[in-house]
DNA sequence: CTTGACCTTATAGTTACTATAACCATTATA
DNA sequence: TATAATGGTTATAGTAACTATAAGGTCAAG
């Protein structure tokens, strides 16, 4: 019972022989003895501590190397500073973690979005609540310019976005707008990227409100349509006789070109803010 | 402007070119066209939703492999699932996380009351407030062997708290108790091994209250100690005319025997419930 | 004496890269 | 026009923390 081989030390461990010989081998964990005849590794029970420890402390997301060099000069002192590092890493995590989980509930929400949002060319009347955008100002308007110089843009706005750290949270749900006095002379010049966010959730001078409305809008599944169905939209507005009352947006439901084939690769909600 | 090189795509996308070779070579990221004069990869920059996703799905833990095969035969409906199924993992790992945390403080309060504990030897009297415990019946009374049965069955506690998960939570605070009926009589029968635990995070009927009361204690720091220490506590009991009022703990504080070089490894306080 | 369990070492494979070497292409400058 | 800087290419090796496999030695039981 007071040496244990190999085998039994890795079962009452729950660890494989293999790691212990890695851990033999890398010297981070040895056995106290080994019978120079035929090689056999021999464990004390003892050493379960040890073990204890090594696992604990990569179960806290330290390399071998780091918990080799930490227990080779260990003091409890140092095992104390050890964890309380380790509880503000772990509080870190779980503020992302949120904000990862936040991030996969808008991307369903708009995959759900797309999948039951009404065929191309539809117009429809919604009204639409309370909305915040982050936006970018990009040096062009890319009205004057094809796909690829929008999705360079919006790549700036990626950028933008990794720096203040926002980019995993929102980048799913974007857009364009164009300002009031722009819309109703049809003169497409925007300079605006944005992303919809959520108000709690950053800091207030950020972002910009965008009003609840009642919003005229057109689906619209190709990038080149976008200025032939704004159009028929502002047909609409006079033809109903509603009055436009802010900026035009131009808001990107689902964005994959050159990725999914035989799938409509973008998909836009083209709106107005309008009083009926 | 429309075919961007390596190293304009790479700069772009915030990845190093080696990568973009890699995701080439593995096939999970082809550049649009190669030139096959020198073998210079174009990339068009449409292709950096692709990338985006890429770096999405890898961000949610998944393998390239993984994901080279979502995106091989890819849908949305199917995006959609992995996201959810992505929600819900990392709702697991918040769940876990928490429990980390709650682990990683019993620890540093632990070694903290290692650091402020009284000499070896010293005798207390101290009002110790309800507590809660998980115990573990052990087939042997560890007081008839040595040290190394006892890691024995600490090592059955531990199996049987990660089958619960709850070892790492809680197995850096561990005790045994004596019953009343045993202590008053100076028979030192324990099979009862246990650890501390908070109330609220354990279904009730896994734990058992440990009364709050005041507690004539005794610190020890040597395992072959435990019932000669105990003995002279019994002894101040009755110099001090108390009354034992329940079981006796002895509760480890630490327990690293051969680990830490010049120091105690193990570390005990060892206590009776008393009417003063 | 064989069988099977258990031990040994050594080598290769895994993932998602990074680092390095050795070499080719393009372009600006001396 | 020579050359140097820049940026592209491939191939190979290294990283961490193992796992898998091969090929072989040891030991107790039947």
């Amino acid at each position: 019972m007071n040496k244990l081989t190999i085998g039994q030390m890795a079962k009452i461990n729950h660890i494989s022989e293999q790691t212990l010989r890695y851990y033999d081998k890398i010297g981070i964990f040895k056995p106290l003895e080994v019978d120079k005849q035929n090689g056999y590794r021999f464990y004390s029970i003892k050493q379960s501590a040890r073990l204890d420890i090594i696992q604990y402390m990569k179960s806290l997301g330290m390399s071998l190397k780091e918990i080799s060099i930490q227990l080779d000069n260990c003091n409890i002192k140092l095992i104390k500073n050890i964890l309380q590092q380790k509880t503000l890493q772990i509080e870190k995590e779980m503020e992302s973690m949120k904000f990862q989980k936040i991030a996969l509930q808008r991307a369903i929400i708009n995959y759900k979005r797309y999948e039951d949002s009404p065929p191309d060319g539809t117009i429809t009347l919604e009204f639409i609540d309370n909305r915040w955008i982050y936006s970018y100002n990009t040096d062009t308007n890319f009205y004057d310019y094809g796909i690829e110089i929008y999705e360079e843009q919006l790549r700036k706005l990626k950028e933008d976005m990794d720096e203040k750290q926002l980019r995993s949270t929102y980048f799913c749900n974007a857009g364009s707008t164009v300002t009031y006095e722009n819309i109703i002379k049809r003169n497409y010049i925007s300079n605006d990227l944005f992303v919809f966010v959520d108000n709690e959730h950053i800091s207030k001078d950020l972002v910009k409100p965008i009003p609840a409305n009642n919003y005229l809008c057109i689906y619209c599944s190709k990038f080149e349509l976008e200025i032939p169905y704004a159009n028929k939209l502002l047909d609409e507005v006079k033809l109903r006789n509603y009055t436009i009352t802010g900026d035009y947006i131009c808001e990107v439901i689902v964005d994959l070109p050159d990725f999914i084939e035989n799938e409509r690769g973008m998909f836009f909600k083209l709106q107005v803010p309008v009083k009926i």
